[in-house]
Order: C-alpha cells, then structure tokens, then sequence
DNA sequence: ATCCTATATTGGACTTTGTCCAAGTCAAGA
DNA sequence: TCTTGACTTGGACAAAGTCCAATATAGGAT
C-alpha cells in the first residue's frame, strides 16, 4: 500500500492531504473498515476532511481496482485495501469481524456454461459465515 | 409455496390477509423481489397494505427459513421463496435481475481448513456477477 | 354467536448509508 | 507566481429500512 500513491499520481491524480490521509488509513493488513470508520479515522489526522470526499476517494480506488468494494449483509460496505491478492472472506456471524482467505478452486470454474444463461460473467463473490473462536467461546 | 401457509399456522402464525397476500406474492418460480416491489405487488390486491407489515413479514419468513434474503451489491435485499433447493445466484451488474444457479461443486469444500481460523464455518455465500443478455445488447 | 385479548397492522417519524451539487480551494504545470 | 481545471466542502436530498404508540383483528374461550 505505500506504493499506492506513486501508482496513482502515475495515473494522473492530484496528490491532496485528503487523499493522502485516507491512503493512510487504508494502510495494513486485514483492513476492513466501512466508509464512516474511514472518515472517523481520517478525521483524526485531518480534522476537517469531509464525508463527501471520503466517499469520492473510495469510489475512485475501487474503480482504479486499489481497493475492493464488499458487502456482507445488508449494512455498510466495507473497503479492503488488500485487492492485489485474490482471496474471499470469512465473517463471524456474532461480531461481524472478517478475515480474508484463499480458496484452492478457482469459484468461477464452478459455474457451469449451461447455468450461464448468456451472462457475460465477470466476478465472483464467496463469503463464508460461521462463529469466530472467540464467539464459540463465549456461548 | 402453496403449504407455505399450512406449515405457518402450524407454527402458530395467525393468518391475517396481509400474510396471505405477501405469500401469494412470493409464489412462483425465480422470484426475487425487493421489500418495495413485494408491496408494490401486495398493494394490487390488498390497497391498504403498509410498508411495516411487508417488512416484518419477510422478515419472519426469513428468520423461519421460509424465505432467503440476498444482498447484492449496495442495492436493496431481495427475497428468495426457493428456500429448500440449495442454490447460488447470478446477478446482472446492469440493472440488477438476478438467476438461481446451480454449481457443479460444493464450495464449502475450497476452504481448507487451515484457512478457517478456528472459525466453525455454517455457510458460504456464492455470487456471480455479470452483465446479462439484455444489457449487453444495449451498450 | 359473541367476547376477549394477545398478536398483528398502520402511518409516520426517524436512522443509516450514500449521492449530488454549486461554490470555494488548491496542486502542479507554464 | 500565476492560472486553471481538478478537488473539496457542507448541506440538501434520496433510498432502504427500523421503530413506536395507537388501532384493529384472528381465533380460542365462553
């Protein structure tokens, strides 16, 4: 990730505090924060960066392919910086954390042409739900 | 769909014509209503039908497993009355409409375990993305 | 058949999440 | 340092969903 700005003034971006700020935020490991926790955690470093901005930037990265976009249930989407390693997700179904993981198949493979139905099928989403080590334990 | 009704009142649901004209709304094949269009459909033959009760009673359905609920991305939920054939989704990244498909492996099975974490994992989620006949021939 | 009451429904206020826009600001090339 | 087009801002707006007090009713009891 502290390569990302390089990649992006490459293309072109205008380096501003804001978006340094949230490139900061989205540094690290296993980072899944929704865009409320992206702006509250940016606010702390730059004190009047807007909401409007934090949504703008996110949505870029997510188009420029930086970050990848993922909704769980039906709440917030989260943002996870972590887009240049293929994985899918595992979320406990008490607290709501995420790990990220890999997956030996390739899950496009599993979809047969017949069951295509003339999509053009670009992506694929797996999420896994079960409770967490420490969900178990506290039942 | 049709004993959908039988197995509610033997669980002790009462009956209120409401109830009954969200399940006759949720009966057929591959349907995949959002909460609005459930209730655009339910006010066709019950005009005085509220938002509230269509939402509290998918939300029952979901919670007796009658019914699933399907997020895709940042849209609304929709409801799924094919509840007892397992099944994965594809969804057109167009407009939204959405497939029951069927994969030829469990997915379960591509999370080994050393990428579970502890976790006891219930469930995987599978989504498909993709632009559909309709939406390609429009671009 | 009528009454009774727990359960269901209703409309509207409210929340969360996110989008949009006009006006002001600023990064970076000239 | 100047200029300009891209960026940011706050606030209004919108979509999806939740919550609640007041009202209505399904279905068992009488």
């Amino acid at each position: 990730m502290s390569d990302l700005l390089q990649r992006l003034r490459a293309r072109g971006w205008r380096l501003t505090a804001q978006r340094r700020v949230i490139a900061e935020v989205l540094d690290g490991e296993h980072v899944h924060f929704t865009a409320d926790e992206v702006h509250a955690r940016a606010v702390e470093r730059l004190p009047e960066i807007s909401r409007a901005s934090v949504y703008n930037t996110l949505g870029e990265l997510v188009a420029l392919g930086e970050v990848l976009e993922v909704t769980t249930d039906g709440r917030a989407k989260r943002y996870d910086p972590n887009a240049h390693h293929p994985h899918q997700h595992l979320v406990c179904s008490g607290c709501g954390t995420m790990r990220d993981v890999r997956l030996t198949d390739d899950p496009l493979a599993a979809l047969p042409e017949e069951e295509r139905f003339g999509f053009a099928v670009s992506q694929v989403n797996v999420t896994y739900y079960g409770r967490c080590p420490d969900c178990v334990a506290a039942s």
